[in-house]
DNA sequence: TTCTGGAGTGTTACCGTTCTCATCGCGGTC
DNA sequence: GACCGCGATGAGAACGGTAACACTCCAGAA
């Protein structure tokens, strides 16, 4: 920077200014400045404007360490979003999901200066932990179903999905549906849940017993099987499409026909599930908008004064019809 | 900092020592500056660190935004070691693989002062853009095949897995097998071509025309369609598990049995491969442990004084067999 | 004419570390 | 007993920016 000050023949400090885009600069001078700083190919360090601004233009992401589909759309909406405001993201991951693993990540970030904090929460463990983050850093979580109430959230309707998953195939004569859940430690696996009982209920249907699973194929094709042993099953809601691909291969293996037989839906409309074996009826969420959403209310907090001016962002799924769902054969 | 000093009684140098795990500190003076630390509940701060060392720390990884399974995969392997080797990553993105938005991430990334970088380069263009990379930011490839010689990459070795999978085929009995490629402007999609083509040149067999198109299930369905129609396709080796799920259903829609008519192999070995209809032969990659070689290059790399030590690294995939191959029917 | 105010610029301090070099004891060597 | 070397510590200068303030013009108002 001194040597782009005394090429143009200017003080630093007006470097600074031009570099800044102060409005009190000369053209002339600024163009001056600029055409030494091409010349030099200098380029501003970041480190020392954060050294003096206490700003770094960085922001930090808690993530899952595990390859399930949505954390991983977020991120690049996250991203997206960030770099057209300016920041840059840095991305701690954690094994699991409790307080101390998410404790020392928060840590990691914040002392490389993170200006801000989004972390993937489908757990109120995250949650809990980021509440003890460092006072007036600034946090929002995305994911789980309403956690920490006061606590900047983003998430998704995931009681709404489950009614209109449920919903659907009961409009399409189904006398009841079955329920394949995702881990119930999961506060979005559990709104799921009641979602779909609070559907049947106000139908007037049966409530059939739920079964519970990790949110991966091997655990609804564990489950599928023991549905498909019992004939009066003729529709199954699936807590995500992974578990659906699962309950699919189990039905087929079990000789019931999807969708003549059974039908099944989904959640999530993961890249490939309308190729599936039927293509799959699922809920769509926009995991992508979620991140963008994420960051602009992490932005938003964080022009705030300290004052904490919290807000829920709840996006609302919607339903993909594809035909893994149709009327029950009588 | 300074304060820290005061409450022990030292001065800022000392504490910076004690920081450090300089051995010249006399180990009472240690434990003093250490509980003073505590107590004033210290964190250096990264940001002048950065400034009077210039390293950061910190580590860039160019992305590529979309949901390819592998890219994800490999961001954790990269972060945790990275994690392990005290240092945070950050990411940027890129929507298109060419020059100039490569080169504005790789310039983002130097802004903010990363210690090296690793790019996510499937096609050659990312790699040639980080050759233009401002000097001395040590840079690894990762993907791709074999692309800037002279460049340091790490990679599957692509042909030998598809030889595996066309061997594997072959050796069932199949009298040839033909091949739904990837976009054949992606080096990965080529040298799975040339595997393929090689393994069937030196068994003598047919070699039926390529037919390729992106890295979904969508083009999978489309020319699993058309092969569907010749009656002679007895197997088939997909470059990735998503066109292979493109393909299973192709072949399910136009009344032809997998693997009873026609057997599968797939490429990647995605997280529910297993689950697909039927559980789908593959191509093992493991992309976690090609985000650890990535990282581990670098950091070598890094310590390296300014000559270029580049260094290829090959990871040897391997066959997964499922059920999707069987031998043929006569 | 003198005062006022703002645009344009420079001066100096400061952000929180690390680095270089100097200082001070102290035990061992000749 | 003078000298040397080394362990333990401190003082001050970087590192590369930004912030605060001072200063100089010069136009317009009193």
């Amino acid at each position: 920077m001194r040597d782009v000050a005394k090429l143009a023949g200017v003080s630093h400090q007006t470097v600074s200014r031009v570099i800044n885009e102060h409005p009190n600069v000369r053209a002339e001078t600024r163009e001056r400045v600029l055409a030494a700083m091409r010349s030099l190919n200098y380029r501003r360090n970041l480190a020392a404007r954060t050294l003096a601004t206490r700003e770094s233009h960085t922001l930090g992401i808690v993530g899952f360490e595990t390859t399930l589909f949505g954390p991983e759309s977020m991120l690049y909406g996250i991203e997206s979003a960030a770099r057209a405001a300016g920041y840059l993201v840095s991305v701690a991951t954690v094994r699991e999901l409790s307080h101390r693993p998410v404790l020392e990540a928060v840590d990691r970030l914040v002392q490389h200066g993170v200006d801000g904090i989004i972390a993937i929460a489908p757990k109120p463990a995250v949650t809990t932990a980021l509440t003890h983050a460092p006072g007036g850093m600034a946090c929002v979580a995305v994911g789980g179903d309403g956690g920490q109430p006061g606590f900047p959230t983003v998430r998704v309707d995931n009681a709404a999905g489950a009614r209109l998953a449920t919903r659907h195939l009961l409009d399409l004569g189904h006398p009841t549906v079955h329920h394949v859940a995702g881990p119930l430690d999961w506060p979005e696996a559990q709104a799921r849940v009641d979602g779909w009982r609070d559907t049947l209920y106000a139908a007037g249907a049966v409530v059939p017993p739920v079964t519970a699973g990790w949110w991966d194929a091997a655990a609804g094709y564990e489950q599928g099987r023991r549905l498909a042993e019992d004939p009066s099953v003729t529709a199954v809601f699936c807590a995500n499409d992974r578990i659906a691909l699962g309950v699919l291969r189990a039905m087929h293996e079990s000789g019931r026909c999807v969708p003549d037989d059974v039908s099944v839906v989904g959640f999530d409309d993961m890249p490939d599930s309308g190729y599936f074996l039927p293509p799959l009826t699922t809920i769509h969420q926009d995991f992508a908008e979620l991140g963008r959403r994420a960051l602009a209310l992490l932005l938003r907090n964080l022009g705030l004064p300290d004052g904490d001016a919290p807000e829920d962002v709840v996006v609302a799924p919607r339903l993909i019809p594809r035909i893994s769902a149709v009327p029950p054969r009588r």
